[in-house]
DNA sequence: GCAGAATATCTATAGTCTTTAGGTTTACCC
DNA sequence: GGGTAAACCTAAAGACTATAGATATTCTGC
């Protein structure tokens, strides 16, 4: 069955076929001879889209982090709004996928973060932020988020909405009673976690002065395809 | 060359056998025929010390992780230096196998990781953190920890003392001065993450209060092996 | 509307890797 | 000193990545 009339194989049926077998089975499951399968074609007919199986899983990986975006400047009040709002994205992003951590890991599209954060760069600017601590701030939100999103994910599935796992309540009694205490839950945490790195990193700017809007417009025109609304919590908690 | 006598194979030459590879060649070069060849053994021998290559990899992420150290009461003037002691102790056990990564995204050793956290409740607790906001501490600094260790671990060598990769002057010029404007080093602006963290976590309590020197004390005399120096900054920047 | 080139699939197979089965010799215990 | 268990071995099954080369279809230019 040589040349069909149109193609079995696409980069996006790949992308798609690969997370339905990585969500479902788990990564361990993922082969190409298993991803093949899925697209009713023969494994070594891959190597006429991809370089090899590093270069599949590249693209699985950008598929997974371009759904992350900007948010929309409606709903961000606030400049701290923003930075949450765009940290979330992120996370549930890669929440949504979180067998796929490992491969995050491996081949994080360090260029479409990168894009995003120079808008973040421009805000911290523009709300008198001093210039030698704006890659502080960037730094820091960079790090929280990919670590909290890939620590996340990599938990097992039965314990995804456990803040800690392990605990023992006799060996670590103030541990557990601390998070009897807690009333927050794991998306909330992380929020709350953003929230407190940058009242901690930016103590001269008040964290509920204005977002700058023209800015944030000015982006959404140059860039439309960043902003959107942020994708449904539903799996992501 | 049956039951020699004195075994050839042991779970520390294992460990270390595993961490030279891994080390000096990469993940991808781990095998189990080649740490059989490390060891001057055959491949199939592994399987009478361990269940299966999982087992060994665990093994392996316990053995980094536990070269983390609670800090010296000594080096702790405030509480802020604890825990910013403790991060950076994690941080650079995991920095000094960055190739290992990958594993210890899979096999995060938990039950460690939260036997030293219930120190960290008790001091939070001793220093006036209301009990519904500890966990928040804790699981923030976990995050950040966790995160920035394997993100700084999984760059690519070359890059793995700048801050951030990819960036290119014409299409991000923002971030590319800000990160001109920077001046500090990986190692410092991790630290200084988890300072702002505290200082916005924690607002109620002065980030240069002493830290609760008879709990460190205490804590040390039961549990000696958690506690000692940092290991040397030398290869962890 | 056809020849030739390029494309998209296939089959076959080499070379790894993980793991199991089962054999062999040495060390340990009573 | 004899039996049992320990610690190694060889052989091989089964899966996966990747390459080579065959084959039929579509596309291109005339």
């Amino acid at each position: 069955m040589p040349r069909p009339s149109t193609p079995l194989i696409s980069h996006d049926a790949v992308v798609q076929a690969s997370l339905r077998i990585i969500d479902n089975e788990g990564l361990d499951s993922f082969s190409l001879p298993r991803l093949a399968r899925e697209l009713n074609v023969q494994a070594p007919s891959l190597y006429h889209h991809f370089q090899d199986r590093a270069d599949i899983l590249r693209t699985v990986a950008r598929a997974i982090v371009l759904r992350s975006r900007v948010p929309d400047p409606a709903d961000c009040r606030t400049w701290v709004d923003w930075f949450v709002g765009i940290s979330m994205s992120f996370r549930r992003a890669v929440l949504s996928h979180r067998n796929a951590a490992p491969i995050l890991l491996e081949f994080m599209p360090r260029d479409i973060v990168v894009r995003n954060y120079e808008l973040g760069v421009q805000i911290l600017a523009e709300i008198g932020v001093p210039a030698d601590r704006r890659i502080l701030v960037i730094d820091g939100l960079d790090t929280i988020t990919l670590g909290a999103s890939l620590a996340g994910a990599a938990k097992s599935p039965a314990r995804a909405g456990q803040v800690f796992a392990n605990v023992d309540a006799d060996a670590e009694p103030m541990l557990a009673g601390a998070l009897a205490a807690n009333t927050r839950t794991a998306e909330e945490l992380f929020a709350d976690s953003i929230r407190s790195f940058l009242r901690g990193a930016v103590p001269e700017v008040p964290p509920d002065a204005p977002a700058p809007r023209a800015l944030l417009d000015r982006y959404r025109e140059i860039r439309p395809d960043a902003a959107g609304p942020l994708p449904s919590a539903a799996s992501a908690r």
